[in-house]
RNA sequence: GUGGAAUUAGCUCAGCUGGUUAGAGUGCCAGGUUGUGGCCCUGGAGGUCGUGGGUUCGACUCCCAUAUUCCACCCCA
């Protein structure tokens, strides 16, 4: 009877170490960093919300309502669920917290994790994270282009190459209807021939048998009707806008005829930033607009556009391309001491950590040359010896590790040293050039 | 949800067709002069071989279950 503690972390979920947490918050500094520059404000939102926002939101023919979805009964007999994603919940905030009286367009960033029960892969778990934005009350194509620019700008400034945007229109519901139409049509005559998902997909939603894998649905959907053909006017002439203005913004794209979304909530404008190292899991980003989303969960008629971006996926995506970002800094200084001295050294590190400086001392009881290992290893810049002989006279050798110099110093100036140093080797970063002292 | 692969020291992995005290590299700790690192040398700690059953004289090696991960689908961030 008595089991074995499992000590796993639960299926799809992880520990985020000192190390890739560095990176995360490199990258959610950077990202915040680029949306409060593009006017957007960040929001966050519960966790968990009514299971019933979800299943309006995002829809019951998705996927991820329809089996992926963390949902639980509460003491009160409520039906919550994690949240899947972020967009259903900051809409119903922007409905709730009567955003549709604040200055138009609202524009709101989040940084949040998700969750959805799903099978794993890498790049996909179970809790993950979103970096996301949304615009709400504009439904105008600069919109939809403005969140695609930031996006390209956040990627610039991550110093990420090799992500292809790609974009779509999937139209409103008016001329939506009449391409589920053709495409029932043009369908009909084949279906019976088709793979055992396209029989499933045809009565639910044609559009996902155009990116069917099997040979044979592909082979039928190259020559199937295009969307891009079904769009009314309005549409139409909404997506000729945004290409253009990405056009002018001088922004890459290609066009995917066959782009879908996976949230039923999405209208006019679908895109996805895609990689190739990321598995299967290609997609980093995916946004668009969702003109009904608003209205649907019953809010007023509110037009919005956004998207989400994988952060797992994006991490992998700058390890894969070898980008260099959010590494830890290492200390300025390790202070070595000896038991006589420790109280000395403790001292002097609170006095400088105080000023700014990544001080480290021994609190292992070390000998001099294990501390000195130590001190190599984490990548100290200076050494300290703090003797007897150097607390009595208050001077001491500062050793720089990266050339073995040594410097003799008072032990008053050793912080303003430091200041000087670790601001000339920024200044060398920064010009990429080697620094001399 | 479907199909497949993997799981042995902190990490990366050996371990032949089941046979005595389970190995390497790396990392970690310590020593190689009594106050000085990176190289080198030596030593040490660390594994109930994912977990639970079963077959067997005997299982890290075979079988079953379960957990976790990975891959392909599905789908998505």
């Amino acid at each position: 009877m008595e089991a074995v503690m499992n000590l796993n972390a639960p299926r799809g979920t992880r520990d985020i170490l000192p190390e890739e947490a560095e990176r995360r918050r490199a990258l959610e500094r950077a990202f915040a960093d680029v949306c409060e520059r593009y006017g957007f404000g960040e929001i966050r939102v519960p966790t968990f919300e009514h299971t019933e926002l979800f299943v309006r939101g995002v829809g019951d023919a998705s996927d991820i309502v329809r089996k992926e979805m963390y949902t639980f009964t509460d003491k009160g007999d409520r039906s919550l669920t994690l949240r899947p994603e972020g967009t259903a919940g900051v809409a119903r905030a922007y409905v709730e917290q009567g955003m549709s009286s604040w200055p138009a367009p609202v524009k709101l960033w989040y940084n949040m994790n998700m969750f959805r029960y799903e099978k794993m892969q890498k790049g996909r778990y179970r809790e993950f994270w979103q970096l996301g934005c949304e615009v709400f009350g504009s439904d105008s194509p600069q919109a939809d282009a403005q969140v695609i620019g930031l996006l390209e700008t956040f990627f610039r400034e991550l110093g990420l190459g090799e992500v292809d945007l790609e974009i779509n229109s999937i139209g409103c519901p008016q001329c939506r209807a009449d391409y589920h139409k053709a495409l029932r049509q043009y369908y009909a005559v084949y279906v019976e021939d088709m793979c055992e998902d396209c029989h499933d997909r045809f009565e639910r939603n044609p559009l996902r048998m155009l990116d069917c894998k099997e040979p044979y649905c592909q082979s039928l959907a190259m020559k199937a009707p295009s969307q891009l053909d079904y769009l009314c006017d309005e549409c139409k002439v909404h997506f000729d806008s945004v290409k253009s203005y990405l056009d002018e913004m001088e922004i890459s794209y290609r066009l995917n005829s066959r782009l879908v979304r996976g949230l039923d909530y999405y209208t006019k404008t679908v895109f996805e930033f895609v990689s190739s190292h990321v598995g299967t899991q290609g997609t980093i980003c995916g946004g668009g607009r969702y003109d009904g989303l608003v209205r649907e969960i019953g809010g007023i008629d509110v037009p919005g556009v956004g998207f989400a971006l994988g952060v797992e996926r994006l991490l992998l995506e700058l390890d894969a391309q070898n980008v260099p970002f959010g590494k830890a800094q290492s200390p300025d200084l390790f202070i070595a001491s000896f038991p006589s001295t420790a109280a000395n050294a403790l001292d002097l590190a609170q006095t400088l950590i105080r000023s700014g400086l990544k001080v480290e001392t021994d609190v292992m009881g070390r000998s001099l040359k294990a501390q000195f290992k130590a001190a190599d290893r984490m990548e100290a810049h200076y050494v300290l010896v703090l003797g007897d002989t150097e607390v009595s006279i208050s001077r001491g050798k500062l050793r720089r590790l990266s050339d073995g110099s040594e410097q003799d110093v008072p032990l008053t100036a050793v912080g303003t040293l430091l200041h000087d140093y670790r601001k000339k080797r920024s200044v060398a970063e920064k010009e990429e050039v080697r620094f001399e002292l």
